[in-house]
DNA sequence: GTGAAAGCGCTAACAT
DNA sequence: ATGTTAGCGCTTTCAC
């Protein structure tokens, strides 16, 4: 197959060693011995097997990023933001979906593919503390995103009950007070959008409002689709808010898409706020307010924290990263502007 | 570190061939045997090491996929059919992004990590039939695209001029006339969007229309800024067509986004046709008229082909696959306003 | 400063 | 049907 180290070696005439010497960028090389090496790397046009080296050194350079869908441009967008950021350490991102099942949450926690992997950052949805206790793979893992979990692994998170708390916030200070919640989804033991949900219960009850559960609705999944297909369940049963809560933006873009075949004017008549920040949501024909996480810090704090397991530096504890974000506020809920 | 071969072997009481046979599923190995081995396997958690695997079979079990961007929904759709194609035939993805970068596209198909890599899947955007007739890298490629070359590389793509040449017969079955091309764009050699571009001019010739080129507007990406920003500069220099074929959705939404901020009605005064069928055009408040390519096809196609050749199989000729696509009609579009 | 040799974990001949 | 051994390409002692 390819040129190997002993091919130059042999070429040079010189041994494996002072090849790898040279490759390495060993320091006690003369120069002309590293020149004549060298050329004959050039003339042979080799290139070191990462294979063997992983092999040797028992490491890939490789970790693996597994979100619940691409399909959510949030995952997306982030999945781009952990590329370049493990680029800057030189790791390569291997991407791997779970479709949101647990069973393929289970099999990537528990190292799927592990001998591939250096490390993993995991978002999960239905992953329960006992799974990550009970998991036996010791390739380090980082977590992402909403859960919250008592189990010893770093975890990156912004605090998502203020940030949900700051979206009520903006939506009663414009005078609204029938506020919905859109995507609850009870799973079996907890509820994944238990801290968003959380916020908004909160943020009513600070207000003096008394939490108004028929305004939650439960959703099958957290896509559009979704997100219109409750919203119309909400208007269906005769509940008219004045306002709404998604729990993502997808579920805020399929909601507005709901308000709009039913005739109703955003935000006049219904005010809408999402969670994510995706691009999507700046050029619709209403331009959505949301809560916008700081992507970048997000992928950058996972990477840094697995890179700095891996390196073996002894990290003591598990640590809880809490990125930014900041509310963006766009047409969805403040004056509404057309062109006539 | 991990558990060895070796260390199963001594566990039961066997030698390491047997081992091997059984986690290769060799057939000739006595049920008590493999028993025995199957459980020294359970008891100590042996895993292969892929890696050492490898290194001895010359193949990783791994392809990557490189598009430009994950931002853009249509290539996150993509890559995830390209995931669950390659997980049919055992294989895992490893993505990366180009950023749309002639440099970064340079880097990927010469081989960067290619050690890595059995086999490559490429959408690239800048990469001339030169550049990929220099390449020196052996690891099978496959691209996919809108791109020409005449490079001998199997080449997955719809029939672009033919798919364009729909839209435009649609907009033109519509009554309209004045038909603007947004997204062209002027590489140095060739032109990215040429057949899309090359559609637009066909079939408005085919139907007695001189197709005017100041309907035609460069953009600097294929974003929804770019799309926002092209019919705004359209618009300013006074032409005002009566329908928009824009090279992507994305910039079909952008488009579309500059259009209700004038104050123009969609599709009553402008009509618009966007190109890839992301899911997001189907939740707008006007819901965008597309033609979408059959990505999971594509996905199939561009997997099957790489799996083939990987095979080691010899496959003659480079194909050329052509996966079917169709105009999905939305609310974007609609008969010519008849009157003022 | 450079060379020789062992070994990472696995598979594929070859032996038994 | 099962065991032995060489070697994939590299890094890493340990000599020289």
């Amino acid at each position: 197959m390819g040129v190997s180290l002993k091919d130059v070696a042999q070429r040079a005439g010189v041994s494996i060693k002072t090849v790898s010497n040279v490759v390495n960028n060993y320091q006690h090389v003369t120069p002309k011995m590293r020149a004549k090496v060298q050329q004959a790397i050039d003339e042979l046009g080799y290139r070191p097997n990462l294979t063997a080296r992983h092999l040797r050194k028992g490491r890939t350079g490789i970790i693996a990023l597994a979100v619940p869908e691409f399909g959510n441009p949030y995952f997306a967008e982030l999945a781009g933001a952990v590329v370049d950021a493990a680029a800057r350490h030189d790791y390569t991102v291997l991407v791997d979906h779970t479709a949101g099942l647990r069973e393929k949450e289970l099999l990537v926690s528990q190292g799927f593919r592990s001998h591939v992997i250096d490390g993993l950052i995991l978002s999960p949805i239905h992953l329960e503390t006992e799974d990550l206790m009970a998991r036996e793979e010791t390739a380090p893992l980082v977590l992402l995103g909403e859960r919250e979990y008592e189990a010893p692994y770093d975890h990156i998170a912004i605090d998502n009950v203020a940030a949900a708390r700051t979206a009520v916030r903006h939506l009663l200070d414009q005078g609204h007070r029938r506020i919905a919640f859109l995507g609850s989804r009870t799973g079996r033991e907890r509820q994944p959008a238990h801290l968003r949900l959380r916020g908004w219960r909160e943020e009513l009850a600070a207000a003096g409002i008394t939490p108004d559960e028929a305004l939650v609705v439960v959703t099958d999944g957290y896509g559009r689709e979704d997100g219109a297909a409750a919203m119309a369940a909400l208007l269906d049963r005769g509940e008219r808010p004045d306002a709404v809560f998604a729990y993502n933006d997808l579920i805020a873009v399929g909601a507005m898409r709901t308000l709009t075949e039913r005739g109703l004017d955003i935000p006049a008549d219904v005010a809408v706020v999402g969670f994510d920040d995706i691009e999507e949501g700046r050029y619709g024909t209403t331009t959505l307010t949301t809560i916008s996480p700081d992507k970048e810090a997000i992928a950058r704090l996972a990477v840094d924290s697995l890179v700095e397991r891996l390196s073996g530096k002894p990290v003591p504890e598990p640590r809880r990263a809490r990125p930014g974000y900041r509310l963006v506020v766009r047409e969805s809920t403040g004056p509404r502007r057309t062109g006539t």
